[in-house]
DNA sequence: AACTTTCTCAACCGCTATTAT
DNA sequence: GATAATAGCGGTTGAGAAAGT
């Protein structure tokens, strides 16, 4: 690909070329990662920000991996993706060397093709008369965290926190009755704990310690989850939605420079998962 | 060898979330 | 609280490479 044109403000697009890349690259050096919209005018690059970064990240960060994914890495990606859905960025960010680019592609030509090519019963088809399952392979897709958005802005309010707990036991409890109607409801991880459930419902005690932890979850004090603030300017007290809401998975540590999504509440998601 | 089709992946675009003022 | 600026994400595109005819 060497194919480049101008936009209609003059900045460059398209393929980069190698004296682009050392002048990114010097940039980056000197005044280090962030401050993207300053990278252009230090860099002496004309090309928007978000290309400044797109490259650093995807192309020119350090110890960045090349070539075919490795088996283990593809199991890591199918099963994150069962449990994150198209969450490119915290898929790759359990994936050391591996950009969320370079994950989404190799999603979208590799592993989406084989899953197409298993039969897929859309959803509407899979129950049979007796209620059961037969094969399904279902994304769950997590939500955006408006749930989070909007109640965090009250999060002083401990009205607002019992009226939440109320609302995620009338969840539990109408897990517990098959016809209940979920249309209300709606925040991202109960999505994914409830599609993780599917595979424990025998496990009466995983079940249980899931009741337990959601609601102590909705009790313990909202704190700032204990690993933000290497190189965020996040303040003390204050609560990104980026970083409420995930749990933590006993999976490998993210990768430096990452976001952490984790969530303090440890949960070994993984046996939820096999 | 020439042409066509398919695949790969770097890069762009539009959007939302977050932060600063 | 409103608004603007910035950061970051996921979906999509399209040029070039590879494979097929």
């Amino acid at each position: 690909m060497n194919s480049t044109s101008m936009s209609s403000l003059g900045v460059r697009k398209g393929s980069w070329t190698d004296e682009e890349d050392f002048l990114l690259r010097k940039c980056i050096d000197k005044y280090g990662e962030g401050k993207w919209h300053l990278v252009p005018i230090r860099a002496g690059l004309n090309r928007c920000r978000k290309s400044c970064r797109l490259r650093w990240l995807n192309y020119l960060r350090p110890h960045i991996k090349r070539g075919d994914f490795e088996q283990d890495e593809v199991d890591l990606i199918l099963r994150l993706h069962k449990l994150l859905g198209n969450r490119w960025s915290l898929i790759a960010g359990r994936l050391p060397g591996r950009t969320a680019n370079d994950v989404k592609n190799y999603w979208n030509t590799n592993l989406l093709r084989k899953l197409n090519t298993t039969k897929i019963v859309p959803r509407e088809k899979i129950n049979n008369k007796c209620g059961e399952i037969s094969t399904k392979i279902e994304i769950i897709k997590p939500q955006r965290r408006k749930y989070f958005s909007s109640t965090m802005k009250n999060v002083t309010n401990n009205n607002v926190i019992l009226d939440e707990e109320e609302h995620c036991k009338e969840i539990i409890s109408e897990k517990q009755t098959p016809d209940a109607s979920m249309d209300n409801v709606d925040p991202w991880w109960i999505n994914l704990l409830e599609n993780c459930n599917d595979d424990i419902e025998e496990d009466e005690e995983v079940v249980i310690n899931y009741e337990k932890t959601l609601t102590s979850l909705l009790h313990e004090e909202i704190s700032p989850p204990l690993n933000i603030g290497e190189g965020n300017s996040m303040q003390q007290g204050q609560i990104s939605h980026e970083n409420w809401g995930e749990f933590s998975l006993n999976l490998p540590p993210m990768q430096q420079g990452v976001q952490n999504d984790d969530f303090s509440a440890e949960i070994d998601l993984w046996n939820l998962l096999d």
